[in-house]
DNA sequence: GATGAATGAGTCTTCATTCAT
DNA sequence: AATGAATGAAGACTCATTCAT
């Protein structure tokens, strides 16, 4: 269905999947309205079902699409001789700072997918905004467990961390827009969690 | 509005306000059909807007209601000489969970709502939401920091705390749908943080 | 069916008539809400069932009450031998009037009913408040030709008063509420006929 | 809203506004249901919310486009060297006349707006029947005042003419739906009129 | 008699999706 | 490929009418 999509010019494929990111970030699967959609990224109703078929579809292609760039770009730079766990997670937190430049509602996407409710596409949207979270997570693991203190093993530090940043982007994806201020104001609870986990 | 709906019986009253926060809670707020929601709570299209209205002012009123509840069962048999922040947490929890007895959808609606996006009532939800956190957060102050490791502050360690929680619940809610399965799954967690944030 | 109303108190059939009148009056029949009508009447919604079965029914009946009052009332107090057909026009507009002490919107549901376009009505709304009209024409009929300018005859003098009366009152009764001056503003007009119609 | 309906051909346009004004001239505006208003138009439900956006702008919209054709139309040939206004009142009924031709409806609509008592459209509703009708008296007050008799004013024969037709139409339109034959069977009366306000 | 809670058919309106051009 | 007019099923909400108390 959606091999034509690719056929069109980057540029081009960037304005629609930006569009659908933004409207779906923003009012989730339901309620974001196909109009919305296409006046934001510049194309007719029919074009859209051209290339999609279907609200769902459409839905799920930038979902795949947004999981996928994340985990192709969360690793970039992240050397292996970083041992020190949060220091690496302060890594890829800058990565996704980078990758707002080309799809700034990506990360808040993503978020607001994992917060889905609409019985349509929960299960989809739950399932990658997770395989995201996973390769991230992938990385933290090789971070090296001797610097945690006592009985502390990397999986459940690694736990909490992932926990707390969930909890509070859901939190804070709600009171403000801005991805990029989002991203920076976890760094505060990040340095908590260091002082009391590292040796 | 809805001081008729008070004149009904309790019994009534609650087969209603389950019903609402089932399918509010399942489906967030714009995909609850009145439809299915009148099904569930067993009563005919005219009556639910007899006593509400409008599905806006259903979904504020058992979100008020099921915020005002938690609010006032969190604290049972909450002792102050309980000194210990994760016991006392371990003891909310535990409020939460007789709570499901009456409401099993109560504390899952108030997760939901944390994570409305429809912009019709997020507001409100937020609002709610919030309220009945921080009279949770309150009950968790009055723990003592001196039982608390090195540097770290009550605040820090509560900000923690909740935040793991969050974020557990909303990964949590979206994979089972059972209340009590959820509430039990934090414990673990909270071990970990016992053991590491108490000296 | 309404056998049981005429056993009420005579007060209490008049507070009930004048709440239908004034609602029917203002809003229609469609657009009359029995909601409003019982508020205005005040009974209970029951009990406007229980005397009349249904809206229809409801309607019917005042507006027959109506006109048949205004027929019995219309022709108070006009001699016969008040000759001049404006003169009599005067006078029967005088006892519209009086009636209005009694049942304030009598009179305007008339109207009301005359130009009512639901077809739920229309044709019995049109057949009492045409009766009412020919009662007042037939008072109007024992004036004396020969007063009459010309060649016109009294059937012409009448039928050219009561089109401008109700040209009038269609016109009016939009414009404001209070049916006294309603009344009272078609004097001019009738002045402009009686100079030029009488010789 | 609606300039996507002036793309449309002339026919269809036509056929829609046709629709709408027999079923609002009949039934009023509250009681016109938009499904029925479709069926008339042969048109899909969707597509006159597509147009029109909602119901009253769909009234508003055949109204001010009923009021100005008749205003454009209600001047055709008319000379002015005709001085007498019983003559210019007739000119001014046979343009109407023509106009059935195109909308069967249009007087019929014209007349029932002059009614409406739902209080949505009651003010639009009169604002524009009256801006027609004023356009018409214009027409007429450009007939030769000395040619009438005795002291009348060419206002006064104006007003009486007005409010006859007035309270003619009111009362024909509701005994029969020939629109032809409502329009033709005012002559008797204006000739009437003629007769005993000519010299 | 009197009440008002309860019903459900009917109304306006939205919106994903189709299709002729 | 691209458009946007056209569709109709589904949703929120209204209101005359019924009925248990």
């Amino acid at each position: 269905m959606n091999e034509k999509f690719y056929e069109l010019s980057k540029d081009k494929q960037d304005t629609m999947i930006n569009g659908a990111l933004k409207i779906f970030a923003r009012e989730g699967y339901q309620r974001a309205s196909t109009d919305v959609i296409v006046k934001e990224a510049g194309i007719s109703k029919g074009l859209l079902f051209h290339y999609f078929g279907n609200k769902k579809t459409l839905y799920c292609f930038v979902l795949e699409y947004s999981a996928r760039y994340q985990m192709m770009e969360i690793g970039r730079d992240i050397k292996e001789r970083e041992k020190n766990l949060f220091n690496r997670v302060r890594l890829t937190e800058g990565n996704k700072m980078r990758m707002l430049k080309r799809y700034p509602y990506l990360d808040l996407f993503l978020i607001s997918a994992s917060k889905e409710v609409d019985s349509e596409v929960e299960e989809e949207a739950r399932k990658w905004s997770q395989a995201a979270n996973d390769v991230c997570i992938e990385l933290w693991k090789m971070a090296d467990a001797a610097l945690l203190r006592g009985n502390l093993t990397i999986d459940e530090a690694i736990d909490i961390t992932m926990l707390c940043m969930e909890g509070y982007k859901n939190r804070m994806y709600n009171l403000c827009g801005d991805p990029e201020e989002v991203l920076g104001g976890f760094l505060p609870y990040l340095e908590i969690l260091k002082r009391n986990f590292i040796r």
